[in-house]
This record gives structure tokens, C-alpha cells and sequence, in this order.
DNA sequence: CTATAAATTGAAATCCGTTTTCAATATCGT
DNA sequence: ACGATATTGAAAACGGATTTCAATTTATAG
């Protein structure tokens, strides 16, 4: 398995692209955050220790990251798209919590046997696919916590 | 099982809300149509027919179709809020053509039962959920099809 | 059947996250 | 170091969803 950085590197070398101090920055930063953030959280995050570097750069960066495959991108219907790191994290499917918003990963191998069956039965090509189960983590409902709001 | 159209006047009742006959026009064009059609398709079919309601309407009244249980808001991605009839209608997930843009529906009860079963182990309440698959359809993998545009 | 209060309508304006523009700056191959 | 080319940050533009507002329609009370 390449390494994240070599492969961005790789990329940025075969596009003719060029290798400049925020793209390192950025790639660091994006390497290091764990949660799945927004491109404003992510923004916000990084703009703390790197006031220099503006939104339209980080976010012409997250996308250079999914176009390379090192990440990729998310929609968990809130509007924001979200980023994680996809290089080295196998395919995951996800829990959403509506309370707190943390999002657990997960993996199940019966259920994507399952969805190749269903492709097969309608005679469709998978490309992709999402799962998101969308409910109350186990903090936020052993607490009795129904909204942060 | 009530009709929509009952459940629809019965929550314009309960919330003080008054019948309208833009609202009767678009709640039966809805109930008609078969796709998942975005808000702004939806409109501009209607349109053709009904060229005094404004956009703003039909917005407002597929928000209120949802709240009231009529249909269902969908996002496959594309920046589009998408509605479907959901009364009568029982839960499916979808296949979607990337190609072609159509959308099929599909149901599997292995792969719901499963996904309780994640949930359980992660001790999560599910609210709600989504599974999609992105893909070729039939029809756009046979003939060679790759891509619309 | 009015009169009146309240909800609705359509057009236009606003919102808000994403993406692009553009002039100044930085990078890279030579 | 030079010159061609890519990148940057700020601000503008974009696109779909939502709200505003004055005019209109609906429903209720008299």
C-alpha cells in the first residue's frame, strides 16, 4: 500500500502539478483529523495554527485529495460535504447520530454480498454505493438525550 | 391504510392550515406521478398543465407532503432534493444509473434485518436509513452506454 | 350572507454552501 | 536566474432551498 503522501505526490506529479507549502500543509492536517469534518469545520480547524491559507485553497484541496483517492468525499444529507480519509480505511458504511452528530464506521460483509445479489437480480452494474443507518448513538441515548438544540 | 388525500386534509385540519385548490392541484399531480422527480422537474411538469402556480408553491407544498407523511424527501447526491410518494408505499432503497439517471426501487429484508443487527452491536437506535446503489442499469450497460452527456 | 382575521400565494429577494474569477505570487524546468 | 505555468486568497458568482412581502384567498364568527 502506497503511502497517502507519495500518492499525492505521485498525482500532482503526473497532472503537472506543483508541490506548494499549503498543499503539504493541508495534506498533513487532513491526515490527522479523525472526525468526519465539513470543509468549514475542517477550514475553522486548520485556520488555527495556519491563519495564512484561505477557505478556496483548502477546499480546491479536499478535492484534489478524493481526485487522487485519498479521500473521499461524503454527503450525509445536512447540506455540508464531508471528507474522510479513504486510503488505507477499507470500504465502511455508516452510523450517523442525529443527536451529537458523531459518525461511527462500520463494515459488514453479508450485507455487501447482499447488494451484489440485488445488482445481479436487476441486472445492474454496481459502481458504488452508501449506507447510512441514521438514529441515536449509545451516549446519546443512554443519557435520555433526544437534540443538542 | 388512509388515502393521502384524507391524511393530507386531516393534517391541514389539525394544523389549522387551509385547502387550497393550488394545494389540491399539486397533491394530485404528485400522487400521479411515478419517478422521483425533483423539485424543480416536478415544477416545471406541472407547469405545462398549470401555469399560474409559482415555484415557491410547490415547494412549500411538498414540504408539507413530507411533514405530513405523504412523501418522502430523497437525496441521491446530485444537489437535488427529490420527493416520493411514500404512503402506500412501503420502504425500498434504490438503485441508481448513473448513466441514465433513472431510479429504480428495491426491497430486502435480509439486508434490513442485518442492519438491526449492526445496530444492535454498536448499541444504536435507528431512526432511519439509506442504502443506494450507484450504477449502470440494464438498458445502459447492454447498449455500451457509458454516459449520457 | 357578510365582515374580519388569518393563512396563502407568486415574484422577487435572500440565504448558504460550493465553485469560479482574477490579479498577484510562487513553483519548476531549463 | 528566467520565463512559462500553476497556485493563491479575496471576492464575486453560482445554484438550489427558503423566506419576505404585499395582494389575495380562505374559513370562521356574527
Amino acid at each position: 500500500m502506497k503511502k497517502p503522501e507519495e500518492q499525492f505526490l505521485d498525482y500532482l506529479a503526473r497532472k503537472r502539478l506543483k508541490n506548494t507549502s499549503q498543499r503539504m500543509t493541508i495534506l498533513s492536517a487532513f491526515l490527522r483529523q479523525k472526525a468526519h469534518l465539513s470543509t468549514e469545520e475542517f477550514y475553522l480547524q486548520l485556520r488555527k495554527k495556519h491563519p495564512g491559507i484561505g477557505y478556496a485553497t483548502v477546499h480546491r484541496t479536499l478535492k484534489l485529495f478524493a481526485e487522487c483517492g485519498i479521500a473521499s468525499e461524503r454527503n450525509f444529507g445536512d447540506g455540508q460535504m464531508r471528507f474522510e480519509v479513504s486510503l488505507g480505511n477499507e470500504h465502511h458504511d455508516h452510523l450517523v447520530c442525529t443527536s451529537c452528530g458523531q459518525i461511527l464506521e462500520f463494515e459488514n460483509q453479508q450485507i455487501e454480498q447482499l447488494q451484489v445479489d440485488v445488482a445481479k437480480t436487476h441486472n445492474f452494474i454496481i459502481e458504488d454505493h452508501r449506507l447510512e443507518l441514521y438514529g441515536l448513538c449509545s451516549a446519546c441515548h443512554s443519557t435520555g438525550q433526544q437534540s443538542v438544540s
